[in-house]
DNA sequence: ATGGACAATGTTTTT
DNA sequence: CATTGTCCAT
């Protein structure tokens, strides 16, 4: 019987066997990590016999997720449901469901989206009386999930201006308002999993002696709730292995912190490092040109990424007039391609910087009729139509959740305005409880003193939506997520109500019929598993690959997939990098690798296309192509005629190397570096100790200094970084 | 209570 | 510009 490891490299074989103990794996892009992740599941539970049990694997999205268990189950012929698999997000939620007697929620809890995290809070600014054109419902929710993110507690709040404290305030009162509504925002499903394992000895050591084996793909992109909740699970066994890329991280506003990867080799001194160089994705080319972007940020270990696809075609620049023509030259290059039997529809993607950029796209691939699928799970589920069944759905699931109510307590329009909700809520806070559960006692009893006060007409109303809440109530036990949502869509007669008969009309009816369709994949009990999965999709989860189309799909959401043609569209400043990283360096440098990513997703082409002129704020304005271009050594690149050669002026710029130079703005310069440390001198590291310079050199525009640790032995550190001082 | 008209206001990425 | 909020007339 041939061995499964004779198909790795030895990288990889190193990396699948390797252990007991912590297990660091840095997998450059393409280099296979996917497989690496699996083979070694499999090799646990094939060779040393680990069962499926006591294995838990994080991945970045379901999607990864359930194909991982698919080829597991096909390689141990294992009964895999026994895995856990998922992402963090899920896998907490399934925790916390389980352990919900030991916290201040109950096991139905709902989970809170965006949205409904913003209505939240504009909900808490209200009751505090503060004004929400100062403090931006945005911005102070932003302040609220970076504190989660780093674990920090209301009361742990730091203070250092007036702002702080009202955020620190309006923190308190959204975390009441949450346990209220029986509800966990995205934060808290990590915050509070990280709190259980943290607090409840009992907890943590059930988890930390039940998972054995803990995997985590896409390591770079956890954040410090994330690390915290791996540390405690990994307490026991210490059998962690962890697969990241430091110049893939691209989700640091969202509190990922590639640092997690730097922290991991200092928390686990013993852990054993696997570098993963060969890419078995992309052509030399392709790989010179992501290496020549992601070369120029300072704060990284140099991979020399390297490929036995041979050379292949140069990346193609293209500079369009605008974002209209941009999208015309992509089409047009793929009719181009697939009717010259180059390529089929479904080897394209184009990707861009932000979602606004797809629907000139979009346009332009409906003008010549071509499909297209777009990868976007929150266009979907964002819209209206489908957050109103879902939260009727989320309703009558948890009726505290207040903010469920509030959106459909009037849907459709029932004569229930602001005033008669009002009094419903006031009445809800003298007798303690939810304004769900007093509809709930409204429909019992047919009365409920503290409403006696309301008009006629608004008792009428609300006893209506009270007695449809407790019907749907009562008979959720007894019906499929699919029986709860038609009974609801006709009691409510929803159709009526969303297809007034314009074609957007008719559109938002089919999108109520997909969910229906989407419902319909759920068991009788299976309400928890349907809201769950609504609200924990990630975009790339809905991403079908049967269908031989182009993708459309934003540069995050092209994380870990790859194409055979890659178009990067809107290669201007201002869009990537976007100008709200201009005065960041840190978000500079994630602009850039952003773009590394999406180069490195395309196996044998790739489109770089920039224009001369962008439509912002409702005006056509010119723009300078993007600084990442002149970034690239223009021998690695091929320029092309622009689609319409006529429609504008042939740039000014003549073809010499040095040509996209010229036009490029120069917002973020740095600075030459200055060398400070010398070999011989003992320097201070924060939390290393006291130590000897070695060596050290300017390179990337920083000091990298080598460093001899009593303790550590031999560290690189970047000086810009690590607050080193010099010891006299 | 409701719907329409107008004004302001704000713009990344997503679990 | 495109969405969101606010004001006003019904």
């Amino acid at each position: 019987m041939n061995n499964p490891l004779d198909s790795l490299n030895p990288q990889q074989q190193q990396a699948v066997t390797a252990g007991p103990g912590p297990v660091l794996v840095l997998a450059g892009p393409g280099s296979g990590k996917t497989r690496v992740l699996t083979q070694r599941i499999t090799y646990l539970i094939n060779s040393l016999g680990v069962r499926p049990y006591n294995i838990l694997a994080v991945t970045f999205t379901n999607k990864a997720a359930r194909e991982m268990e698919v080829r597991i189950s096909g390689m141990t012929g294992e009964q895999t449901q026994w895995l856990t698999l998922g992402t963090f997000h899920s896998i907490c939620a399934r925790i916390l469901r389980r352990e919900a007697g030991d916290l201040p929620f109950n096991s139905n809890f709902v989970i809170f989206d965006q949205d409904d995290q913003i209505s939240l809070v504009k909900l808490a600014l209200k009751e505090l009386n503060l004004d929400d054109k100062r403090f931006r419902p945005m911005g102070v929710h932003e302040a609220i999930s970076n504190a989660k993110n780093e674990l920090i507690l209301p009361d742990a709040f730091t203070i250092q201006s007036y702002r702080d404290e009202t955020v620190q305030r309006v923190y308190k009162r959204y975390q009441e308002l949450l346990l209220a509504n029986n509800a966990l925002d995205f934060d808290d499903l990590l915050l509070w999993t990280a709190f259980l394992l943290e607090e409840k000895s009992a907890a943590r050591e059930k988890y930390a002696h039940r998972y054995e084996h803990i995997l985590v793909d896409e390591f770079q992109d956890t954040n410090f709730a994330q690390y915290t909740l791996l540390k405690h699970i990994s307490s026991f066994h210490r059998n962690i292995f962890v697969v990241g890329d430091t110049d893939q991280s691209i989700y640091g506003w969202r509190g990922a912190d590639y640092r997690n990867v730097l922290r991991f080799e200092k928390d686990y001194p013993d852990s054993q490092t696997v570098l993963l160089e060969q890419n078995y994705r992309s052509t030399q080319s392709i790989l010179d040109v992501a290496t020549a972007i992601i070369d120029r940020n300072p704060y990284r270990t140099p991979k020399r990424l390297f490929t036995e696809r041979g050379e292949g075609r140069k990346a193609i620049v293209s500079e369009s007039y605008d974002d209209h023509t941009e999208a015309a030259f992509v089409v047009e290059s793929i009719v181009k391609s697939v009717s010259a039997k180059l390529a089929q529809p479904g080897d394209f993607a184009v990707m861009y910087r932000t979602n606004a950029q797809s629907r000139v796209l979009e346009e332009a691939f409906l003008a010549v009729n071509m499909p297209y699928k777009l990868v976007g799970a929150q266009r979907f589920y964002g819209r209206r139509e489908i957050k109103d069944i879902i939260a009727f759905l989320r309703l009558v699931h948890n009726p505290d959740d207040e903010i469920s109510l509030t959106r459909i307590i009037n849907i459709p329009p029932r004569g229930i305005g602001d005033k008669t909700f009002y009094s419903l809520r006031a009445a809800a806070g003298r007798l303690g409880c939810s304004s769900g559960a007093v509809l709930l006692q409204l429909a019992k009893k047919g009365e409920v003193p503290e409403l006696e006060s309301l008009s006629p007409r608004s008792k009428s109303s609300l006893g209506q939506i009270s007695r449809l809440l407790a019907d749907w109530y009562s008979s959720k036990s007894r019906l499929s997520p699919l029986g709860l949502m038609d009974r609801i869509l006709n009691d409510v007669d929803y159709h009526f109500y969303i297809d007034d008969g314009t074609d957007e009309g008719h559109e938002r009816w089919e999108n109520v019929m997909e969910l229906r369709r989407l419902a319909a994949e759920y068991p009788e009990d299976g309400l928890v598993d349907f809201l769950e999965q609504v609200a924990l999709v990630s975009d790339q989860d809905t991403l079908e690959s049967n269908s031989n189309v182009p993708t459309l799909l934003t540069l995050h959401a092209a994380k870990g997939l790859e194409f055979p043609v890659v178009f990067i569209v809107g290669l201007n400043e201002g869009l990537l990098p976007h100008s709200r990283s201009f005065d960041d360096p840190e978000a500079m440098m994630e602009e850039r690798r952003l773009m590394y990513v999406g180069i490195t997703r395309a196996m044998d082409r790739l489109y770089l296309v920039f224009s001369q002129n962008r439509r912002a704020y409702g005006f056509t304005e010119p723009v300078n192509p993007s600084r990442f271009l002149a970034d690239i050594p223009y021998h690695l690149l091929e320029e092309i005629n622009p689609t319409n050669p006529n429609r504008y002026s042939r740039s000014q710029l003549e073809n010499h190397p040095e040509r996209w130079h010229v036009s490029n703005t120069s917002s973020v310069k740095m600075e030459e570096v200055q060398q400070h440390f010398h070999p011989g001198m003992r320097v201070l590291h924060p939390s290393w100790g006291e130590g000897m310079v070695l060596n050290s050199r300017v390179q990337d525009r920083d000091e990298i200094v080598d460093i001899f640790f009593e303790n550590l032995g031999m560290k690189k550190v970047v000086a810009s970084l690590a607050n080193l001082e010099i010891k006299t």
